[in-house]
DNA sequence: CTCCAAGAAATTGTATTCAAAATATACTAA
DNA sequence: TTAGTATATTTTGAATACAATTTCTTGGAG
């Protein structure tokens, strides 16, 4: 018989760096400092070094040889190459899910966003990354493809730690969320990519609102 | 001034790792014992543990805490599920690529599938994988969308060691690449994308086809 | 005062070590 | 024999150790 439970000290090292790394403890560009985060995490280096190597993989640090480790910081290039992506990954996704979809999760998923919709704003504001995480990664997980999973959910991430401050009022995004959920219990595979797609791409435009903002921003100086 | 050649033995371990399992060297579900293959590549198990980490995250190999690392085996769903993605990825990459179309790049690239094409049947056999690797990277590189090109990569990587047995003859495939490349080459964005999506489609029906006729095998028995 | 060089300190990359867990082996009892 | 258990061996997980490299510091020289 497995142990499915068994976490090694690699994993708990890989998602405790992970999540400092997406809530901003660490900062882009900062130097992982081995001896002291191990020291911090109470663990040794080599623990530390086979989630570097994880992290890697998944964008959040870059490696430099025979200088370290260091947060990966994104440019608005990456993050938008990254929603280009993410707009034919979700919406394989979401039609997929739409084909099997699962009516447990749905519904659960549902009461969730009616939940959210049902707070102030400033709780909203809060919760939101967390529950955006979740509502992409479940659609993803209904559509029955792990790799999907495995995929949005790390660019789900790298986005999460870098969209800090251009944030919409993520209430509009809770009633996208409801139509993508609305075409998916319906098993309307076309619908459901299409909203997914709409989704993604008011987020996306949001993010190159934003940038050019900045820039004008920056002119005006 | 930084030492762009510098590779750890992380990333050799890491490198020729992969090698042996996309050439069969390792087996899918073998033990990857780590005493002996740290021997066998003349370094100690530290770096191999940090190449284990990062091959996890390339779907090459799986860890079982407190049992060792395996050489993942890919089921036929999980293929096919595969080449779901790769034709939502490749296709993105083939429409950029059109848009920002280097054409240096690009006529090296018809040179070489020109050159493949005047080959003898068993050479191009031999020499057809690694070939066709290099094409797709390439088109993806030239997306300029450095995220397409690491994970189209590792699918690539995933998909060569994993379909030994049901390649068509070649020829057809490198027919195709010309009409990408001249897609590619003539800026024409959506001609470039639909070119490649049925390039990827024939090759997942191919699969589909192969799986069905090796069930009908076991049905006869 | 600034720049550079030499030496000291810190940090990384990698090997080695050791305890804990898993696997294999040998022995005993039915 | 065969099953089950105790013991030995192997293997993993993780800390420690150490050499090589980088970074910091200090002390001139211009």
């Amino acid at each position: 018989m497995y142990r499915v439970d068994n976490e090694d000290l690699n994993e708990q090292v890989y998602r405790r760096l992970r999540e400092m790394i997406v809530h901003r403890e660490l900062q882009p560009d900062q130097k992982l400092l081995q001896e002291e985060l191990a020291t911090q995490l109470g663990v040794s280096r080599t623990p530390l070094l086979s989630a570097f190597a994880k992290l890697e993989r998944e964008m959040l640090v870059k490696s430099v040889p025979r200088r370290g480790y260091f947060v990966r910081s994104i440019t608005l290039k990456e993050l938008l190459d990254i929603y280009e992506i993410r707009l034919r990954l979700e919406t394989l996704g979401a039609s997929e899910a739409a084909r099997k979809c699962d009516n447990s999760v749905l519904e659960a998923l549902m009461e969730k966003t009616d939940h959210m919709i049902s707070l102030d704003a400033e709780m909203l504001k809060a919760k939101f990354p967390e529950y955006d995480y979740e509502f992409h990664t479940l659609i993803m997980k209904m559509s029955g493809n792990e790799f999907l999973v495995s995929m949005v959910g790390s660019f789900n991430l790298v986005t999460l730690g870098n969209i800090t401050g251009m944030y919409r009022d993520p209430r509009g995004s809770l009633f996208e969320h409801k139509s993508i959920l609305g075409a998916v219990s319906s098993r309307d595979c076309e619908l459901a990519e299409s909203a997914m797609y709409s989704h993604i791409s008011v987020a996306k435009s949001r993010i190159e609102q934003y940038s050019k903002d900045r820039l004008h921003e920056a002119e005006e100086r």
